[in-house]
DNA sequence: GCCCAGGTATAAA
DNA sequence: TTTATACATGGG
């Protein structure tokens, strides 16, 4: 895996197990769209688009020192997906079924703040009303990157009330926005922490925030802090084990639980026909 | 109008 | 400890 310059930004070949559509836009991040030219988006204050040929990454409007010290572990390049694939598949068949489906799958390494945010906001909605509401809260308080907005931190929406988010159209979940970026903001909640933390006490350290379940806390944990142990089970997922893995219980699978996660969630998606 | 959406807080059994 | 209900909003 090599990185080159290109006249409007990086040209990065040999790589594996990426495919941008299943990776940027299955419901882990709800930063990035797709238009004409690749994914556009913004994180870590960087505004780029990127494209996939083949084994080839092309990521406009970055240079040689923003791959390596944002995007490579943005997208996760470091971690062989297809050695731990292999592994999983050894777990259960149908893990093997769903790992080759959705084999592009990355676990991004979200800004903690912002995967713990989005989360929140993602409760009893669908992905499309979340996108719209974290566009909304970019665009309010974001800073401005590009042609964008970057997402707002703790701080900054810690300054403010719930009635200070109504046009976001949140609804219910202005509170919790708010308690979580006071608590963030304040350092009575450390994200930071909860990277080397046992598993449990990280989980407890999120759920202080209100609004903030065991499945949030997962969300968090896994798409924020690449705790890629972390098995995220909501009312989708719960029926998909049932269904597909009556014998197993999340714990089973092991230490990459999370990327198993994903393969079943992005499989059992794409064919609700298993659970007729 | 009714139902549901990558849930959680709260009250009641 | 487990089970029921409200919660804001908008698309199907």
């Amino acid at each position: 895996m090599d990185c080159i310059k290109t006249d409007i930004g990086v040209k990065i070949s040999g790589v594996k197990d990426l495919d941008l559509a299943q990776t940027l836009d299955c419901g882990q991040s709800f930063r990035w769209v797709e238009n004409d030219s690749g994914f556009y988006g913004i994180a870590f204050e960087r505004e780029v688009v990127m494209r996939l040929e083949g084994t080839d990454l092309y990521i406009d409007n970055c240079d040689e020192k923003d791959f390596e010290i944002i995007w490579k572990d943005y997208l996760d390049l470091n971690l062989d997906y297809g050695k731990i694939r292999k592994e999983l598949s050894e777990l259960h068949p149908i893990l093997k079924e769903a790992g080759e489906y959705a084999s592009g799958i990355r676990i991004l390494r979200q800004e903690p703040w912002e995967a713990l945010c989005t989360f929140i906001i993602s409760q009893n909605n669908n992905i499309k009303r979340i996108k719209g509401i974290v566009a909304r809260l970019c665009e309010s308080f974001g800073d401005r990157v590009g042609s964008g907005y970057s997402f707002p931190t703790a701080e900054r929406l810690a300054e403010l009330t719930p009635d200070d988010l109504a046009p976001l159209r949140a609804g219910f979940r202005n509170k919790y926005i708010i308690d979580a970026a006071r608590k963030v903001a304040g350092g009575e909640v450390n994200l930071e922490k909860c990277r080397a933390l046992p598993y449990d006490e990280a989980r407890s350290e999120l759920m202080k925030i209100k609004g903030v379940g065991v499945k949030v806390a997962d969300c968090a944990l896994l798409f924020g802090l690449h705790r890629i142990e972390a098995f995220p089970v909501d009312v989708w997922m719960k029926r998909a084990l049932e269904k597909l893995f009556p014998d197993m219980t999340p714990s089973d699978f092991g230490e990459y639980a999370g990327i198993a996660q994903q393969y079943i969630f992005h499989y059992s998606r794409m064919h609700p026909e298993l659970f007729n």
